[in-house]
DNA sequence: GCCGTTTTCGGCCCGACTGTTTTCAGTCG
């Protein structure tokens, strides 16, 4: 078993020990574990096997011994008896909005309540109001969770919830009452799916901006409505949570609202170790439980807060408690790259195989955008399904681009595309073109497209086969991924990253908000062996240029700075560089 | 179940909102 294996496990049983009614701090233990695996950045098979789980923050005795089990055997008794003892529907119930482990617990034992159906009887015949601590108005949102549940997933792709929050955001900041305001959470994190939209707002008059907020044509339904917050459901489906806050305290919410969970509370023990207390409110001197402003440390923004607690300000996106506060205790952040640096994308389609614009509209958006170079880089004729083009097809393309570039030469422009293909990673491991047709092109993205179910070792050989051919510049989209969709397909990332490294081979950021693929978490070790990534947008239409500010975020998470990223080069140095990758000394 | 330069025992982040209660438990973030 795998480390992401492991980790489900993990979590698994700190659910199961949740729903058993177990010690709240021993589960937490459980989902503590699960995480520090996440995080781990090698084979987790060769930490076991050199002994040194115990080094791992968070794994003692009990856990060490568990994880051993089922990286070596594959099975763990304890976690198939736990699995047992409960019905296999439970876990389910926890996914309705407003029950956890307490309320399952006790719809099971009072009335055999074991999966969704059931629940939905037992509600229905009137039974749940029945129930101590339950009530008709409990049972009511019960029904409605379930509704919720059943129309939508509960975690969005990044451009659909970007799409809904900031015309949200726009209206918050027109809105008179409002003093300061911003997302937060997980969309001001960039992460690469989102559980729900966060804003917090710094007002003297709360209700009329809660009210306000509820009433905004976005919103489809009010779940909660109070004094200091409001929750919504916003088109889309996506749950919007907002807060309102003095200005005062504005840097603290927005600082406790953005999160990570990990991160808050690092920062919190941070606070603790210095004879202080932080919460969204501020930072308090002594751990006394008081609002008392007299107590109030106050910080004009979050830089501050970082200041006070003895650390340079770490950006959003870093917040993952995934080493940020060694670096930012030593001033080592690093200045992370910027969407506006970038200059072009290497990775797009045309109308040529199954994109939705031609050369000439390709030509016309970018330039209009202000970019320098936009690589067009074709499906190859294995792709049979998105009209991979045939050599010859390729070789009338380059014609038409040159054309297209000596125009704009003639006319001055300060903008080329650059020839190229995106050429199928065959079962063999060979690329669907021959090396002839490949070094006659600018641009050579090698990608996977088909055997997705090989096993892992087998996977891993084809790419590394792949990125050892000296014409292929650049890996697309590592892992296949597509994110609430499709599984990732198996290969070993650290041996690919590692060959990429050996060949002087580029990585893609497919910018995709279904892609983002390499992960953000691979790229502090492709960056450490030298790996130079590429932001792509691997657009099939015009709004797809768009991506290259949201690939930057997951870049941005992922530590890159500007010296990382390839397509931040002006053209002329681009194509130094990609004729270099070719002759072997990239 | 984990952890320790105050502790090998007794802590473990903490506040708002809802609904069911009449002072609080559960859930959520």
């Amino acid at each position: 078993m795998n480390k992401d294996q492991v980790a489900d496990i993990l979590q698994e049983i700190g659910i199961l020990l949740e729903l058993k009614g177990e010690n709240p701090f021993k589960t937490r233990a459980y989902q503590n574990g699960a995480r520090a695996l996440e995080g781990l950045t090698e084979s987790l098979e060769k930490v076991v096997a050199e002994g040194r789980l115990g080094d791992i923050p968070g794994l003692g005795d009990a856990l060490q011994q568990k994880i051993t089990l089922l990286v070596t055997t594959g099975r763990l008794e304890y976690y198939e008896e736990l699995k047992a003892s409960l019905p296999a529907g439970l876990l389910t119930l926890l996914e309705i909005p407003g029950l956890g482990p307490k309320k399952v617990k006790a719809l099971y034992e009072k009335l055999g309540v074991s999966n969704l159906e059931l629940l939905k009887a037992a509600c229905e015949k009137g039974q749940v109001a029945e129930l101590a601590g339950f009530g008709k108005k409990t049972q009511d949102n019960i029904l409605q969770g379930m509704a919720f549940h059943e129309k939508y997933a509960s975690r969005h792709h990044l451009h659909l919830a970007l799409a809904v929050a900031e015309p949200l955001l726009e209206a918050l900041r027109n809105h008179p009452a409002v003093t300061r305001c911003s997302t937060a959470g997980s969309l001001r994190r960039s992460k690469e799916v989102i559980g729900d939209i966060d804003f917090v707002v710094s007002s003297r008059k709360p209700n009329e901006v809660i009210d306000y907020f509820v009433k905004q044509p976005a919103v489809l339904t009010i779940l909660a409505q109070g004094d200091t917050k409001a929750s919504v459901i916003v088109e889309q489906g996506i749950q919007a949570d907002l807060r309102v806050v003095s200005d005062a305290e504005f840097p603290f919410a927005l600082a406790y609202f953005t999160g990570s969970k990990e991160h808050n509370i690092a920062m919190r023990q941070r606070a603790i170790a210095r004879g202080l207390r932080l919460n969204e409110y501020g930072l308090f001197r002594s751990t006394e439980e008081t609002r008392d402003p007299a107590l109030l440390d106050s910080c004009a923004t979050e830089d501050e807060i970082y200041q006070k607690l003895g650390l340079h300000y770490v950006p959003p996106e870093l917040r993952e408690d995934h080493g940020e506060f060694a670096a930012a205790e030593k001033g080592l952040l690093p200045r992370l790259i910027e969407w506006t640096e970038l200059k072009g994308s290497l990775h797009n389609h045309s109308t040529w195989s199954d994109g939705r614009q031609t050369l000439d509209e390709i030509v016309e958006t970018m330039m209009g955008l202000g970019l320098s170079y936009w690589a067009v880089t074709d499906h190859s004729q294995a792709s049979f399904q998105a009209h991979g083009l045939r050599p010859e097809r390729v070789r009338e393309q380059i014609v038409a681009i040159r054309e297209i570039n000596r125009r704009l030469e003639g006319e001055g422009v300060d903008f080329r595309l650059l020839t190229g293909t995106e050429v199928d990673i065959l079962a063999s491991g060979e690329l669907d073109f021959d090396d002839e047709l490949l070094a006659e092109l600018e641009v050579v993205v090698a990608s996977v497209h088909s055997g997705f179910t090989a096993p892992e070792a087998e996977m891993t050989r084809r790419i590394i086969a792949a990125v050892e051919n000296p014409n292929v510049h650049i890996l697309g989209h590592l892992t296949g991924r597509l994110l609430l969709e499709r599984e990732p397909y198996k290969v070993d990332q650290h041996a690919v990253i590692d060959a990429c490294a050996a060949t002087g081979t580029w990585i893609e950021l497919n910018a995709s908000p279904s892609r983002f693929d390499l992960d953000w978490r691979l790229w502090q070790y492709a960056t450490s062996k030298g790996v130079k990534c590429v932001i792509n947008c691997d657009a099939h239409r015009a709004e797809h240029a768009g991506y290259l500010r949201l690939g930057t975020g997951v870049a941005r998470k992922g530590w890159l700075t500007k010296q990382d990223v390839i397509n931040v080069l002006p053209l002329g140095e681009l194509r130094r560089q990609l004729a270099k990758k070719r002759s072997g000394e990239g």
